[in-house]
RNA sequence: GGGCGAUUAGCUCAGUUGGUUAGAGCACCUGAUUUACAUUCAGGGGGUCGUAGGUUCGAGUCCUACAUUGCCCACCA
């Protein structure tokens, strides 16, 4: 056992613990028959991530309840690992290449995911050293990345067993299209926007009475191109005639029907609508309901085609300037008005996406959804806070098809085939050279991309190595809780729900704990294009990655509010648990390590105390952790450690530090401290533990305390609260008495170490010794305080009520004051205890509660005026 | 348009079967210091718990309405 150092540096004491847990495998976890596993996976961040404030505080809740459950002797496993996160790392690469002046086609499909690669091996770890900079325990030898060789073959199979089942189809629907990233994207990654927009209304002539037109109303007029038909309700009167009838589409010329559908809503604009079934999805599927053509005016960029005749090669926004313009000439804008609107955006470029037609893959969502919604209602998989069941089962419950293919480079390339000779398509696993029907070498491979949620859904298994059958998935699967961002409930959570059911035939975790958003100060999302981000790595620099988990998670009942001094208190915190530790370990030099605090005897109160307070923490710490309260969990610690332990029981023992029993107490309290601060603040705990505890190994993997009911002492913490209570307003006087708190907590320590009545008024006397010694003190200092005196005014059962009185005249009005608020009190007490209906029908206890609160007040009343008597 | 939260001290928030005089941290004010810790210690001021009703012996807590605010979902062109 050696001292600690003078300060806690954390610098040096962090990177040294981050490298001997992984060098030593601290937290391997094996399939172990004789254990019970409790398993974690991370929710793999994207491999482009560097670590932000979501990351940290995610990876902290996770890494206190893994290293709560190893403690507790569970097999405690978190699985780490990234995402290829297709979209976002491609355009990283695509990026560097645009500032060499090039593009994705310039270099070619395979030199470009060879360029993915490459990237990825140089910075691919980024993301996960910082993880393990914050002392996150997983066991990192198990990294996976989802498109590592044996989660390839995962995601491929996933696929072929659901396209076997139908579950998968290929088709020409409408889908969110980005025409920067050109690709298709799920409604998911769809994100809207409010947008202040016009609804602009276009006047359509009448092919037979072209002085007559129906209007139609647009927010978006460019794609009247490709308008081919305008529709009414079938029950609107005002339009009943013109069913049926022809029109002339502007700009374009073309005849256009006037068509009657239940959908159009006689409320809103005109009550008519353009249909242009190839760019809009309800169109669409009017389109489909009346036999519409589809006509596409747009290219995969967002340029009008050659079907929007004279826009040709415009931009759809330019467009959009243009065919306005055109419709004036022709004084066929009726009116622009304001409108509000929500509108879709690329959730990875934020360019507004496009409702296009496109031939691609989806997944048939429904058949996937009946057991994970049943699951859910059934409580076999349990959200936390309760109220996001609601949010998931909605969703599920009006869940559509997912479109799946991206048309991009960098992902899990579509594993089917087709013939150009006989049309056949083919899925497989391997790569096919000839056609299986008709034996032509003249085969294709699809040239899409699964979306990277497609191998996500796969995560909690795919990683334990399916689906090969080993005995490390059936030992770890399913996992036990997962931790996530309200955000990725749909994009992943519900997905791994229906992907658990569907490969596992098994839920895929039983809890989903849904943790807030960081923001800053001012409520907004942390981002770094708003500069208002803090990032958690230069709050490790400066504060420590202990400060950083402390602070976030102390502050994260709900949505975070986080500034740069909130950090203060974690770091405030280390440096109390240090210091106090040090103080121990050089005051407690002769400490027996196999000192039992249920073995002890004759205990003084503050030593009874202690040990009670240390296991009623403990017990409450357990349970906060387990109910996923952490920040209730953090609380108690440190109130316990500091308020507690700290500010009242090392303060007591101040000059007791020669009798052997109460330095193993302060020990030993300091040592099952540690083990439950630890989860918490890993690397101040662990650094201290190994200067006391070397031989034991480190403190990641010590037990957790045994909770020791027998030692909750009800008495002794009641007691010892009265004493406190004492203490404080002796406190007050202190100051004008010139007593240093040296002599004050000498008094009080003999006062109550015997716990009993008699010393504790021999301990009075002492007290007022000290006061009248300082009498003559305080006379030179207020000169005009003649009159000091200090009466014993009461005592009661356990402790003896000591008031001291300086200034007469003002001490004597304060007593008043308080014997008046004490009255009041009791006058509100007797009135309630005197109603009829409060006696017979609140339950007992209460009654007894009240009634003995009334009888100490009215001791204390009379104490009091015999007090104010006694000064007259 | 639908759904879900939030509203408690100057600020950020606890307050979980309704039951003592509503708590903490920060900030502010007063005071202490031969000290394990100034990243310290002691004390203090500051709240009609968003508003209005209701249920109850008793409401910050339950119910209703309203106000303010945040988030999620949504195919009104």
């Amino acid at each position: 056992m050696s001292e600690l150092s003078k300060r806690f540096d954390f610098k040096e004491v962090d990177s040294k613990w981050c490298k001997y847990w992984e060098d030593n495998d601290v937290f391997e976890a094996k399939a172990n028959k004789d254990k019970i596993p409790y398993t974690i996976v991370i929710p793999p961040p994207n491999v482009t991530g560097i670590l932000h404030m979501g990351h940290a505080l995610n990876n902290t809740l996770q890494d206190i309840i893994i290293r709560y459950k190893r403690m507790k002797g569970f097999e405690a496993l978190w699985m780490p690992g990234t995402d290829h996160a297709g979209i976002a790392t491609q355009n990283v690469v695509e990026r560097k290449l645009a500032k060499e002046g090039k593009g994705r086609e310039d270099v070619g499909r395979d030199a470009f995911v060879d360029m993915l690669w490459s990237w990825k091996k140089e910075y691919g770890d980024t993301i996960i050293n910082q993880l393990k900079n914050i002392g996150a325990s997983c066991d990192w030898k198990r990294t996976r990345f989802t498109m590592d060789d044996g989660y390839s073959e995962a995601v491929k199979q996933a696929f072929i067993k659901l396209y076997k089942k139908d579950l998968i189809y290929r088709g020409t629907y409408i889908i969110n299209w980005c025409p920067r990233c050109l690709t298709a994207l799920s409604d998911e990654e769809a994100e809207h926007q409010d947008h202040q927009g016009h609804l602009y209304h276009l006047k359509y002539p009448l092919k037979d009475d072209p002085e007559n037109y129906i209007i139609v109303a647009t927010t978006r007029p460019e794609t009247m191109l490709g308008d081919t038909a305008v529709a009414v309700n079938p029950k609107d009167k005002r339009y009943k005639k013109l069913v049926g009838k022809t029109l002339i589409l502007p700009l374009i010329n073309r005849e256009i029907k006037i068509i009657a559908d239940d959908f159009v809503d006689m409320e809103f604009g005109s009550g008519a609508v353009k249909v242009t079934p190839a760019h809009d999805p309800n169109d669409y599927h009017m389109g489909k309901r009346n036999n519409l053509e589809f006509i596409n005016v747009m290219h995969e960029n967002g340029k009008i085609n050659k079907n929007g005749g004279e826009f040709d090669g415009l931009d759809r926004f330019d467009a959009r300037k243009k065919v306005l313009e055109s419709l004036e000439k022709q004084g066929l804008l009726l009116k622009t008005e304001d409108h509000a609107h929500a509108v879709g955006h690329c959730y990875r470029c934020d360019t507004i996406v496009e409702p296009y037609l496109s031939k691609q893959w989806f997944v048939r969502m429904a058949p996937l959804a009946a057991p994970a919604v049943k699951a859910v209602k059934d409580g076999k998989i349990k959200f936390t806070p309760d109220r996001w069941t609601k949010v998931y089962l909605n969703w599920m419950e009006n869940i559509r098809d997912w479109c799946i293919s991206r048309q991009i480079w960098w992902g899990h390339r579509i594993p089917v085939w087709y013939c150009d000779d006989c049309n056949n398509e083919m899925v497989a696993a391997d790569e096919l050279k000839t056609c299986t029907k008709c034996n032509s070498a003249n085969i294709r491979q699809d040239e899409d991309v699964l979306d990277t949620w497609f191998s996500s859904w796969l995560w909690p298994f795919a990683t334990l190595g399916w689906p090969k059958e080993n005995e490390e998935l059936k030992y770890f699967y399913p996992t036990s809780s997962l931790f996530t961002a309200s955000e990725i409930i749909f994009f992943w959570v519900a997905r791994m729900i229906m992907a658990g059911f569907e490969f596992m035939g098994d839920i895929p975790f039983s809890d989903v704990y849904i943790h807030g958003t960081v923001r800053d100060s001012k409520g907004r999302k942390m981002s770094k294009s708003l500069g208002n981000a803090i990032d958690p790595l230069e709050i490790v620099n400066e504060y420590g990655a202990d400060a950083l988990r402390f602070s976030l998670i102390v502050n994260s009942g709900q949505d975070l509010f986080i500034s740069k001094e909130k950090f203060e208190i974690g770091r405030n915190f280390a440096n109390k648990i240090w210091n106090a530790s040090r103080l121990i370990l050089m005051n407690a030099k002769d400490i027996d390590k196999n000192f039992d605090l249920s073995k002890t005897e004759n205990l003084d109160l503050p030593s009874k105390w202690i040990i009670s307070r240390f296991h009623s923490t403990l017990e409450k710490v357990s349970d906060s952790i387990e109910r996923y309260r952490y920040s209730e969990a953090e609380n108690l610690i440190y109130e316990f450690f500091w308020s507690t332990f700290c500010d009242w029981y090392l303060e007591i023992i101040k000059d007791n530090w020669g009798n052997k029993q109460i330095q193993n107490i302060a020990y030993k309290i300091m040592e099952e401290s540690l083990k439950i601060i630890h989860p918490f603040m890993p690397f101040v705990t662990e650094e201290i533990w190994d200067n006391i505890n070397k031989d034991k190994g480190v403190l990641s993997i010590q037990p957790w305390p045994e909770l020791d009911k027998n030692l909750i002492n009800k008495k002794a913490e009641k007691n010892m609260l009265l004493v406190i209570e004492h203490t404080t307003s002796i406190r007050n006087t202190r100051s004008q008495w010139n007593i240093s708190p040296k002599e004050e907590l000498t008094c009080h320590f003999a006062a109550h170490s015997k716990d009993s009545l008699n010393t504790l008024k021999e301990n009075a006397e002492v007290l007022i010794n000290i006061a009248k010694l300082k009498d003559v003190k305080m006379d030179e200092k207020l000169q005009q305080t003649k009159n000091v005196a200090i009466n014993v005014i009461g005592d009661s059962e356990n402790a003896i009520l000591l008031e001291g009185i300086v200034d007469i005249g003002k001490e004597k009005s304060k007593i008043l004051k308080q014997i008046d608020e004490h009255k009041k009190l009791g006058a509100g007490l007797s009135k309630r205890l005197s109603n009829k209906n409060f006696t017979d029908k609140a339950p007992e206890d209460v009654v007894k509660k009240e009634k003995e609160r009334l009888e100490s007040i009215e001791i204390k009343v009379t104490k009091m005026e015999a007090a104010v008597a006694a000064l007259n």
